[in-house]
Formats: C-alpha cells, structure tokens, sequence
DNA sequence: ATTGAAGCTTAATCTATATCAACTATTCAC
DNA sequence: GTGAATAGTTGATATAGATTAAGCTTCAAT
C-alpha cells in the first residue's frame, strides 16, 4: 500500500486558488478572496459541485458560508464544541488534533484545498478534535443539517458525499496499516508522497512544495519524534531522494520514495 | 481518550443474537437463524432501522438479503472485490485486513453484531480490504445501490447512515492516536475496554467474554507482536486487572484498566 | 483416540526509535 | 532591527518492544 493516490476520490467544495507553476523555489497558495461561488470556483471540478447541474450547483452555493480568512494559529473549532458545520478547504492549510487527559496532543490530520474538515463530529454531535490554520487560510462553511436537506433534494450530491465520507474512512484505515506496521522511514516516504498526490490533485507541483507543518506536527501525525523526522529527512536527503531546506521540499525521485514504501 | 466509549452512536441493521447473562464462563453467540425480519431483529435498535417508523422499517427490510451462514475463515468479500453491498453483522464476528505487497497482512478492524462492514468501498468501488469471518457468523447483506435509494427517500435513513459513517471516522481517528502514541499496555488495555462496551452495547456482559480472534490478530490490529500481546496480556492477569484464559477473557478492575488509559 | 497444525507462552537477545542534551537557525513581536 | 521564543538539527544513551528460539497447549481432522 502507498499513500501516493489517496484521495482520488472527490472531497471538496468551493476552492480558490492559484494553480500555480514550481516557480521560484517552492509555491505559494494565495487569495483568500471570499466573493467567488461555486459556480466559478476553481476547485469545483473536485469538490461537492463535482456532479451538479448548474442549477444544483447554485442551490449548494446558496447554503456555503464563505468565512472571514483564518490566521496561522486560529481554530475552526475546538475537541468537543458543539458540531454545526462541515469545512471544505479554500486556500491555506489546517491540522487537526487531539488533546488526551493529560494535556498532550497528536495531530490526526492535515488539511489542504479541497478537503473536507470536521466528519468526525457528525455522529456524535460535538467535534472529536481542534483543528486550527498552519497558515492564513480560508474555508467555506458548509452548514451540517442544510447540507443534509440539500442531499436530500439532489440525489448526486448525497451519493458524493457518501464517497467523500467513505473515501476519508478508506483513508484511515491506511494510516492505521502505516502505523502498526511502517518503520520511520516508510512512515516518512509515505508521508511525502501522500502530500505530493495532494498537491497535484489541486493543480500544484507534484515535486516541490512547502510543507505548511512542523517537523513536530509531522512526527505527532506520523507516531514519531521530532528527533526522528528531523533525522529521516537528513537521511532522504543523504540519498538524493529528497532536498530539504526548512520548509520548502523537493522530491528528487520518486519512485526510490515508492520503493521505501512497497517493501513494507 | 479512551476506547470505552467509541461505538455510542448507531451502527447496525436487522440482528439476532441471545443477549445471555455472563453463564457458564463465558457467552455464546447462537442462533444464525436467517428468517427474522428488521422488525422482530433484536438488534434493531442499534441499527438501520434504529429512527424509521414501521413502514419505513419494510421498506428497509425489503432490501435486505439474509444470506446463508459463513463459516470461520470464509470470506465475505476479498480486497479490490468489486464494492457492492454493506454487511450487517447479525451473528459471530469478523475481521477485516489489508495484504501489502510483500503478502504480510494487517488486521484493520473487528466486528461484533450490529455492526457495519464494508464503508470503505464506498468511495473507489472496490473493497479497500479483505474480511473473513473469525467464528460461525451471519450477516445482512445491503446492497449498496439500493440502500443509496431509499435513503434518497426516507431522510430519516440518510441522517442515520451519514451518522453510521461519521461514527466510524471518529472511530478509526482515535485508533490513530492510540497507535501514534500509546505504549503496548496501554494500546491492550483499550482495546480491552473497547470490546466491553461494544458487547455491553448487544446486550452481553461487559466483564466476561470471548475473544473471537487470536492473539496474532490483536498483534496485527494494535500494532504489536503477538509476543507481546501474550506478555501484556499474562503482565495484566498478574496484576489483578483481568483474568485470561485462552480465548475466555474476564475484565477484573475496570477502573485500573481505564487508569492505564487516561495516564497517556 | 491420535496426530499434526495452529495458537499461545516464556525467555534471551537485539534494535529501532525514544529520550536526553546541547546547539543553531528561524520567526515573530515589539 | 533586536531579542526572545519557537523550530530544527545532531549526537550520545536508554529502552520498549521486536526478533529469535524453544516448548507447550488446544483444536480439528482422521
């Protein structure tokens, strides 16, 4: 198993953001313009909106709440707040995690354009983790009970939000292959991987990137210490699989990341 | 966090077990009598048909498939199967686990009755897993398609299903965190904990029960050696906290064991 | 009833990764 | 722009749990 095409499967809803070129070094997610629609945004075509008529479309439109933009740090919500609303990703990045009794935290996910926030508080009524901002980031608001009437209404769009769900579901269960079985470094090359078919899926470079986490948050989602992150990305880039400076991240070949990971 | 609880909400379709006091040694799960109908299941109300009215539970019950029994070992459905169906669990159990490449699996997940099998098919159209039954099992068969229709209908079932759904990636978010961050005792203590409630929530004891798979398969599924498992398992007996014999498990102190939990 | 395979336990040893520690580089707030 | 806080790196050491190995128990098939 690789993390490499996770996600194939639709997941957002009204995006906006710059498909931009690798151009300088590593690229950069921009406006957080919120007057777009669905109708002309442009993550639409892997969002909720994916197989909506036009008319569809500007019914879903009608129930989004496009939010003030959220700074770095900032909290969508927090571990058991009252779950009102589902979040799609407009622009930026957001980690959620949780907090256990004794005050230490793990990152359960990160978030970026075009994914969906929050469904792990529909059955019980309260959010099961914070999420905040890694970065100024933006998101539309999709409100839980219209979005479920308007599921009803329009069947298109309660059969994809049943993939969206399953597809998280899928999803888990892949990290819980990764943990209970990878060693640090196949935790690691999966972990790019994964982000570099995430980016792709939103038009960004497959190959460079910045990483919008700490090596802390990488290591808390990933079951492993900063220390180990930090030292398998020195060793990745010993190899010539990866180059690394801060943030910014280039994945120099691939497939050697691949073959990390199928061994496994 | 604790495991303790995971499960509260709804999971389940048209079941039919002996909810039997704590007898002998241990419980049994019996009848795989194929000819009940949703609403004389005595796990209806932990299922599908959990928030529908009469009417509403015939039509449920008129897309249900009440298969033959399978028997330990026999598969319902192998990984990249093409998805067709949920399965309800009604008798037995089941685990589900992925093969990677090099042939080793992983265990992904248990079900006890009134349980859902097969959401994370939803979004790719094939079966993410493999799922065999652990024991003497049977279950009911949803097909997919059909119940996607008449939840279209009764909103009262996409409310419940989205719910189902939304359970199991609160569920599968907390095994990231268990597995991210928990020491082998801690990870066996929950687990532990976790089939108490799942069994208290069928109505069997929640201190005295079966294990229906073996050692190997906990190892697989908390990311553990089966030595280990055996080591934690025989440490907890030592300490007073449970009482092991082969598959025939008693939870002594309950509290201790939470108290394993709630330090990390 | 007998036997072989599968499941389980226990002990000795090894190792991947955590922990501890010290230091450097970046970022952010003023 | 400066200093404090935060993030990241690297190295030395400790340790939880894996691995290896061997024997024991249970179960199912004949």
């Amino acid at each position: 198993m690789t993390n490499s095409e996770i996600g194939a499967n639709g997941q957002t809803l009204s995006g906006d953001i710059i498909p931009l070129r690798p151009s300088s070094a590593a690229q950069k997610i921009c406006p957080h313009n919120s007057t777009v629609s669905c109708a002309s945004c442009r993550l639409n075509e892997l969002c909720l909106p994916i197989a909506l008529n036009k008319s569809e479309i500007h019914q879903l439109d009608a129930i989004v709440e496009r939010n003030r933009p959220y700074k770095k740090g900032e909290h969508l919500y927090r571990q058991s707040d009252e779950f009102k609303a589902v979040y799609a990703v407009r622009s930026g990045s957001f980690k959620s995690y949780f907090l256990s009794n004794n005050g230490q935290g793990r990152v359960t996910g990160f978030f970026l354009p075009g994914e969906i926030i929050g469904m792990d508080g529909i059955a019980s009524h309260r959010y099961a983790n914070s999420t905040a901002a890694l970065e100024h980031s933006s998101v539309c608001e999709i409100p839980f009970t219209q979005l479920e009437r308007l599921s009803h209404e329009l069947p298109n769009l309660q059969h994809h939000f049943f993939a969206i769900m399953g597809n998280e579901i899928a999803k888990d269960q892949q990290i819980h292959t990764l943990l209970s079985s990878y060693t640090a470094e196949e935790r690691t090359a999966s972990f790019l991987l994964g982000l570099s078919s995430r980016y792709t899926r939103v038009s960004l470079s497959p190959t460079r990137f910045l990483l919008p986490m700490t090596r802390g948050d990488i290591g808390e989602y990933l079951g492993l210490t900063v220390e180990t992150v930090s030292r398998i990305l020195t060793a990745l880039q010993r190899k010539g699989l990866v180059s690394v400076s801060n943030r910014e991240i280039e994945l120099l070949d691939i497939e050697s990341l691949r073959g990390i990971i199928s061994t496994s």
